[in-house]
DNA sequence: TTATAAACGTGAAACGTTACATTTTTTTTG
DNA sequence: CAAAAAAAATGTAACGTTTCACGTTTATAA
């Protein structure tokens, strides 16, 4: 063996520069106009592609140039009352959907040439409520909202679509096909040989779209004639549930041989207790998830899942904000299954 | 067994409903002061917490409030140059430690009262070049960079500070004890009994702090005496990689006994490979990571890390920004080691 | 009481754009 | 070629605040 070897190693002293660009008093399209000695308002035609002849526009562009003038969109928002800005409301990004949702808005909106101002609720009305004053007071074009108070008051005039939460009034939602997704877990599990089933499930009590991946798990089930438990667990104190799982053995096994769980974190907590309790995955118990966020996890760890397609229902979501035109009120989105290593297939 | 049981769960029928606050055309401090019968100074005054007396204070505050009156907070950065909103730039979302500090840089913004405008860069230097002009067209207040753009070119009159990057120019910079954190990982292999030792790292061949967690690691091996290699990995295809292991077997045996990666996550993708290659850990060879995220794996993953205090790091760079005071040029914040699943302590 | 100072409200200018009514220039046409 | 029409540039008024010089009121002291 040798000792210090580098492989496939570069230098360590490219060095990380920046250049700082000396500050100049930001010229304005007065200043511009002045220095090309045209009208102000042709300043603008030009900068807002408004066609002025050849000769203006030449020197308007080289003046411009000369006094490194950047066009100053702030004040251009206050003028024209459009911000080019969308704010996301979402709980967390402490969870790899939100993160991943997150990332393929702020690509999304990257692409229409809109600022995504992130606001993290941390599940809490009030925060929720507290981020819609401020939007209306700066002005933001519209909201994405993933939010957790079942009373939100937001303003009329700003457009506003939820992700997963199917509101009862006119508010545009995105959302994979959370009952498909739960009718194929089942058919799944079924398929793959389990006959006592349990459906668990975190988070809030809110009728959100998310809760119809049970509606759909249980229209499998009554169909097919096979029994199933289903179960809330808080994410942050388990224990109660697992206690419940505990209670659910028989001479060391466990009564159920099939698990739906409506995320994939919540699948790979599951997994890791029962590797604690010498219940083998997948032999004695299968379990699928629900998201299907690879990213995160090194390939081992895979769970089986239903995969939602994260990077189309973020454009969908764009795409609801940013066209004038009439827009669908709820837009489903096809789901799949994924195999990981938590059933037999 | 129970059939169609519900345990711990709440109703489904919680409606979720948004009120509409109708459309009204939004009154301006003008209107304000005509309702309350004093001057448009005077309100603007009492918006901005300047004192006037009481009789007016009260008199514009009834009439703000009969009239639904919002401060135009982005007329006001209008006027003042101030926009209230930092800009994160970050390469992605899609990686936990990422995630989990855009999460908490978010949280100390909001302490703070600021917009966070989120920009993902995707490593790309164009894309972070570009964001810099549409931040200086937009006269966001600040920025906070994970840039790897060698060559930035930011605009002085921007406070800009970066994390994990030390600029060779006046551009603060926030990191762990990257070098620190590496003697660390050497030291707890070393005492652990590894005596054939493997670094490995991800990323790009920037000059940034996180190579200092090498320099550390090499340090402590060089004092200890004990024989160490160091490998470059491209995240995105680790074959070449996975095949410099292979060939590092003798009789079945991986000829190295600890193992310290630069990330977690790479940690946990070569738990992934020991796995498959039937080499165990932590008995065969012991892992230890860096980052400790441990948000988004359940506990049965949890590697041995190097935790970083991504909150104080996200806090710190905060406050570097938002501070008039002159401040540190560089923050270097303490790591501790976490003891997880991939080492024998 | 009155002179003087301090406290406080007023009104207009300014911030950098866009939009629109005008004026100027260019083109078209009988 | 002149007059009408079309095209294009000009100049100014917003947009909703803050700020500041100024004027008015109130408090203080002689």
């Amino acid at each position: 063996m040798h000792i210090h070897t580098s492989f496939l190693y570069t230098t360590h002293f490219n060095c990380y520069n920046v250049f700082m660009k000396k500050e100049t008093s930001n010229p304005t399209m007065k200043d511009v106009a002045r220095e090309a000695g045209v009208s102000l308002g042709t300043v603008s035609k030009v900068f807002n592609g408004i066609h002025v002849k050849d000769d203006y526009r030449r020197r308007v562009l080289s003046a411009a140039e000369k006094l490194n003038y950047q066009v100053n969109n702030y004040a251009r928002g206050f003028k024209t009352n459009k911000t080019n800005s969308i704010a996301l409301l979402i709980p967390t990004l402490k969870h790899p959907f939100f993160a991943s949702l997150t990332d393929e808005i702020a690509a999304s909106l990257t692409r229409h040439d809109l600022r995504l101002i992130l606001i993290l609720t941390n599940y809490e009305p009030e925060a929720e409520q507290k981020a819609l004053t401020m939007i209306r007071q700066n002005k933001i074009d519209g909201v994405i909202g993933l939010t957790y108070n079942p009373n939100l008051v937001v303003d009329a005039s700003i457009p506003f679509v939820t992700i997963d939460r199917h509101f009862s009034t006119g508010v545009p939602c995105v959302a994979s096909d959370n009952f498909g997704g739960g009718q194929l877990a089942a058919q799944k599990l079924i398929s793959l040989g389990c006959r006592n089933l349990l459906f668990l499930r975190t988070g809030s009590d809110l009728n959100t779209e998310v809760n119809k991946r049970e509606a759909g798990f249980v229209s499998i089930c009554s169909l097919e004639n096979i029994p199933y438990d289903s179960v809330t667990i808080n994410q942050e104190s388990p224990e109660p549930f697992y206690y419940y799982l505990q209670k659910h053995m028989e001479n060391g096994h466990l009564v159920y041989d099939g698990i739906f769980c409506n995320t994939d974190l919540l699948a790979s907590q599951i997994v890791s207790f029962c590797h604690k309790e010498h219940i083998r995955v997948p032999e004695d118990v299968q379990i699928i998830g629900y998201d299907g966020i690879k990213h995160f996890y090194s390939e081992a760890y895979y769970c089986s899942t239903i995969v939602q397609p994260i990077a189309q229902m973020a454009e969908a979501a764009v795409d609801l904000i940013v066209s004038k035109k009439p827009q669908p009120m709820l837009v489903i989105l096809p789901v799949h299954y994924e195999a990981g290593n938590t059933t037999k297939g």
